[in-house]
Order: structure tokens, then C-alpha cells, then sequence
DNA sequence: AATGAATGAGTTTTCATTCAT
DNA sequence: TATGAATGAAAACTCATTCAT
């Protein structure tokens, strides 16, 4: 039978507070050894709570890393909005570019998180939700496009697929390329998007 | 509890056929129920041997893994290379589109046994060897097609990366789309990489 | 993950109320997934309040089922009492074999909770206070019967142990029988204690 | 990933050796401290074998618990064969006699094993196979007694179910009574058993 | 080359109990 | 009285790996 706890200060905050800190503490760890090598242990004494306090938020890790992902895709798709909305409404092609930047700029930095809370999915990207909603974002740029006149696309869901994955794809190779060759890289592979969708600039 | 030992002996096989047995029965676990999920238990009982004969042909979960994913990746270059040769060596035009074609199709039929082999792979897909060798072939027919004139592209390496992603990527959405629409969407996909190389059809 | 709190009160109840409204709750856990499977918080989920209040109202989970076991057995004996006391004071047969019946009869009604309250006993029957209140009932009467001239018995305590044992262990039997033989199997074991007793009938 | 074993002797032993092994380990310590109270560290410890060993031939503490309980019985039932048949074979009264007596004795001897072994019961007796398989015993030799005309009985299979619980539950109480007056209980126990059952003595 | 009983460190998970509010 | 977030000791169970045969 358990014994009794420590005589500490009153530990209790709020759940959402709670929350946070056992996800940083947890995406943190995640990262630096991986997700199979951190215990539910690590993170609980890296959140400096109780074992037990863990399960009063989440039921595994495999849960704690779902809230993770979801997490990273809502922030993704915020900044991604940002970037987009930065430019005129009407102005198609500035904002498809900027959706292709922020993709490119926002998953290099933070692609090793990305790695991370997606390297559980078993199917590593068919029907996700991130993927879904990301892309998603994506053909309704397009179709704006097309609406607009500024470009033709006979199958524009294809196109937002091949884009979608084109784009996160190359960064990864991006990623391990040269640090002076970046920038190219990049322009090369914002200007192979814009030519694929036919956009005149 | 141990059971009875039966005294069918020898079970003595060639190393090769051995070998193949064990990972035939390990890809199959794999598929079935993951690979996390997956003993070695599980596999030795599927193939039919000891516990300590797995240990004669791997040395842990992670090898006999990585050595799946080198025979998907031989058996899946060959069968796009089959592909491409089918083609004459100087249409660089149909030699493309068979590559295209062939990553699709491969990849509709082996996407499961993909996943899994690949499934470990934190850095999804940077600088893995599949990747490469594959995205390897690519770079040489499209730097064929410059060399011979038929197109032009200011970064093949960067057309490279995008197309090869972006075919694998959009594939999986082709897996998931309707099945009437499967066959469109392959087209659609492969008119949009012509496109992108800017090749006259 | 917590919930947020619902305003509602003042949740003060009378203690009486409380105490069976806990109790009650745990009657019915204990009885649908058992004893050892009832957390503390099942417990005060269904009754519906906070873990805390539990605390106080029992100072632990072998407390609340000492109290459903005493609860048992004062009701077991009451109903007894007053199948025994339904006969005429002098009727020493009468009452013997109301005893019985009611025995058999309380007992087929009750047994699942009897089963629960009674299942952490190590010494299933050794010295515990049920047993020995109701058989000291039985005792009475059969001495009764003695002092009466109704019958004989050399010793009256054993064959009361055999008789409150024999009838309990039956009764399991009886409970288990195809229900059209249960009422056939009732009276022959009435019968078979009143021949044992050696009443005239 | 676990380390390298200690280069410790061959630990191999006949699986019906180390069977044994566990379940008498585990016997002594739930008799000791009881069920509840030992750990499958404390077994392992005992019989002096790693961890995985018990799960190499248990799946939890209830099956060995349950492995127990069948050898108790095995062994229960086999002593009373033996004492009755080592009666005359027509002699009927002798061998229902040497049943009782029998029940008695072992019970005496061994009813803390029986206390341990069926304390997780549920069900406390109602269908298992102890019970069962014991009162069947009985109930033939009851049924030989009828054939042969030495008594008559109206439900046998109801006087074999309360003979064997009367037997069993009045045990207890012989248990608990004085060392000097157990002898004396033990002849009127079995004294009421053969009045009941009507036998000429 | 093949066997399979044995190993044991390591991890997850549970849940009775407390106490500041 | 009542609350419920937090506690943390304790236990079950896993499974990759070894090695004498």
C-alpha cells in the first residue's frame, strides 16, 4: 500500500498549464534521444511531476505523442496562413509562392520535430490529417488561381498532391544539402512549382 | 508451459534458402501487425526454427529489417529499370514516362511492404539509400533528355527531387482516391511531371 | 485528461445517505466486476462524489467491504428470525424446518452478494461471525427440540455445524441444478436434515 | 536492450522439474504471507530462477494458482481412494465410513493448502471441479450402499451434496475446536453422517 | 548448423491515499 | 463536508539475447 507523500508545497496548477509543460518537456526529450529510447520516467522527471501524473493527462505515450503531432500541424498550417495572408487577396501567384516558401522555410526549421511526432505512422502520410489539411489549403490556392484566370490546370487536386509532396520531399533534400547551395536549391524549387502550375511571371 | 520436443531431424537447410525463409516470414509479421509488435519470437515460430538460428543470420531485429528494405529497394529498381529499357535509348521522352509510370505502379502494388521496411527510418527520407539510388535514375534520363535536347531545366538534381517526391507522395493519394478514379488520376499525375520537365508530347 | 468542474452546489448530504449511497454503489461494483477489479475510484464515480469524500466515510477498500458483510449477515439473520418466528413457540419441528427452508431460500436469493462480501475471507468459514451467529440460531433450536423430548441428538453442535455447512454447500448445488429441479432438491434436502435430526413427521 | 547474461553454470533443469519447483515455491510463500501478499519476484527468488523463467511456464499468478489448486486436488482425491480402497469391496459401510474418515483427516492435515489454493474462487465452490470430482466419489459409494440394499435414500446425489459440505464445513469448526475434544467431534460427525444415510451399525 | 530453456534489466501501468482549497 | 489534482511505491510483464548441448 502506498505511503505517504511528501509533506511539499501544494503542487496543484492549472490542467492546461499542466498540459503544456508535460508536451514540452516530452517533445524535447523526444527529439533529443528519440521516442522509442525516452520513458514515460524521463519525461515525468523532466516535468518535474509524479509518475502517476502523467496518466492523468495522457493513457500512453503513443497519446501524448498524437497530441504532439497535432500540436505541430496546427502550428504549421498557422504560420503557413500567415505567410500567405501577408499578401493581397487578389494577388494569386504572390500568395501560391508564399505558401511554397512558408512550406519550405517553416519545415526547415522544424523538420526534426516534424521527424519526430510523425515517425510513429505506420502509413507515413496517406490520409493524416496534417497532410490533408496542409494541402487542402493548397488547392483552394490554386483553384483561386484558376478562377482568377491566372493559370490552367486540368486536374488541380493532382496538381495540389504533387506539389504538397513535392515540395516537403526536395526539402529534405534541402535539408542535407550544402549550406551555401540552400538558397539556389530553394529559388530552383519555388520556380519548378510555379512552371509546373503555369503561372506567368 | 515447454512442449514436447519432436525428433524430426535433421532440419538442417542451405544458408540461402534459410535466410529467405526467415525474412519472407519476418516481412509477413511485419505487414500483419507492425514492427514494433513483431518478436523475434513471433518470427522464429512463423519460419519454423530455434530461437538461437535467427542469431545465426541477423544480429538483431534492426538488421534482418534493414536487409528487407535493401531487397525492396533491388527488387523495386528492377523492375523500373525493366521498365525504362523497354523503351528505345533514344526516346527520352517515353523513357520518362515509363520511369513515371513504373514508380507509380510499383509503388500502388508495394506501398504496404514500403512502409514497413521503411517505417524506422527516423529522417523519413533524407539521405536513405533507397532514395537516393532511385532519385539517382531519374537524374540521369532527365539529364539525358537536356543532353539530347528534348528539354531544358535550369536544376535537373532539384526537378529530380521534386518529381521523385512528389510522385511518391501523390501515389499515396492515389492509393486512398476512389477506385474508378485511380486511372485518371495516374494520367493526371503523369501529364503534370511532363509538364513540369516542359517536354513537347 | 481532467474535465472541467460543474458548478453545482452544495453537494452536502445527510452522512446517513451518503454512507449507502456509497456503500450501494460498491455492492454493485463488487457484484458486476468483483472486488479485486473495483478501484476506489469506480467507487466514488458511481455514487458520485469525490475521491476524497470516500475517505471519509471508510478508511479503506477492506473497510467498506466489512461493513457490506456485516450488512449481509444482519440481514441474512433478520430474515431468518422472522421465518422462525412466523411458527409457534412450542412447534419445535416447525421452526427447525423453517430455519432450513429459509436458509435455503435467503441463500439462492443472495448468494452473489454473499460470495462478494464474503470472498476475502482466507479462512473461508473458520471462526467468522456470520457462520457462527447463524449457526448459534440453529444450535438453539435444535436444543430446543432436545429439551423438548422432540428428538435426540448426541451432540447437538456438531450436527449443527454439519446441518448449517451441509445446507450452505447444498444450496451451491441447488443454485447450479436445471431450475425445474431446484423445487425437488429443496425438499430433499429438507428432508434429509430433519431425517438426520431424527424428527418425527 | 538487455545485457549480457551472467556466464553463470548450465541452469537447465526437465521442465517437470522446474515446474515443480515454482509450484512449490509459490506454495510455501501463499501459504506464508498469502496470495495477495507474493509477488512473482518473491516465487522466482525462491525457486532461484530469473523472472522470465516463471513466464517461460505460467502466464500469471492465477494460473499457477490454478496449476495449484488441481494438484491439491489430484492429490486430495487419490489419499481418499486409497483409504477406501482399502475396504473390502462389498463392504459398504466400511468404505463409506473410511470416505468420511478420510475427508476428514486429509482436510484436517491439509486445509491451509485448500484455504490458499481456492481463496480466489469466486464462486466459492459452486461447479468447480474439486468439488465435483470429490462428491462423485461419493455419491457411488452412496449408490453402492443402495444397490446392495444396505440403505435406502430417497435423493442420493442431495445427501452426497450435504454429507460432503457438511463434512467439509464441520471440518472447519473441528479444526477450531480444542486439540482434546477434536477426537470426540470426530466420531459424532461421523456418527450423524451414517444416521443420515440410514446405515445399520 | 540448429536447438530452446534461461536470463534479468527495463518499462509501463495501477491505484490507494493525501491535503490545500 | 466536500473536492480532485497530485502522489509514488509497487507490481506485472516483455523480449532481445546467450550458450551448453
Amino acid at each position: 500500500m502506498p505511503h505517504a507523500p511528501d509533506p511539499q508545497r501544494p503542487r496543484t496548477k492549472p490542467a492546461q498549464v499542466r498540459l503544456e509543460e508535460l508536451m514540452d518537456a516530452a517533445e524535447a526529450l523526444f527529439l533529443q534521444r528519440g521516442v522509442e529510447a525516452t520513458t514515460i520516467s524521463d519525461i515525468v522527471q523532466a516535468a518535474d511531476v509524479a509518475k502517476g501524473t502523467f496518466y492523468t493527462y495522457f493513457n500512453s505515450k503513443a497519446e501524448i505523442l498524437h497530441a504532439l503531432a497535432q500540436r505541430y500541424t496546427t502550428r504549421f498550417m498557422d504560420e503557413v496562413e500567415q505567410a500567405v495572408d501577408a499578401q493581397p487577396t487578389d494577388d494569386c501567384l504572390a500568395r501560391l509562392r508564399s505558401w511554397i516558401e512558408a512550406n519550405i522555410d517553416v519545415y526547415v526549421r522544424t523538420h526534426e520535430v516534424h521527424d519526430v511526432v510523425y515517425s510513429q505512422h505506420h502509413h507515413l502520410g496517406r490520409g493524416n490529417a496534417e497532410r490533408n489539411a496542409i494541402q487542402q489549403q493548397l488547392l483552394q490556392l490554386l483553384e483561386a488561381g484558376i478562377a482568377g484566370g491566372h493559370w490552367a490546370l486540368p486536374a488541380p487536386a493532382v496538381t495540389a498532391s504533387l506539389i504538397y509532396s513535392g515540395v516537403h520531399g526536395a526539402t529534405d533534400d534541402l535539408i542535407a544539402a550544402p549550406k551555401d547551395q540552400r538558397a539556389a536549391f530553394k529559388q530552383a524549387l519555388i520556380a519548378d512549382c510555379l512552371r509546373l502550375v503555369g503561372a506567368t511571371y
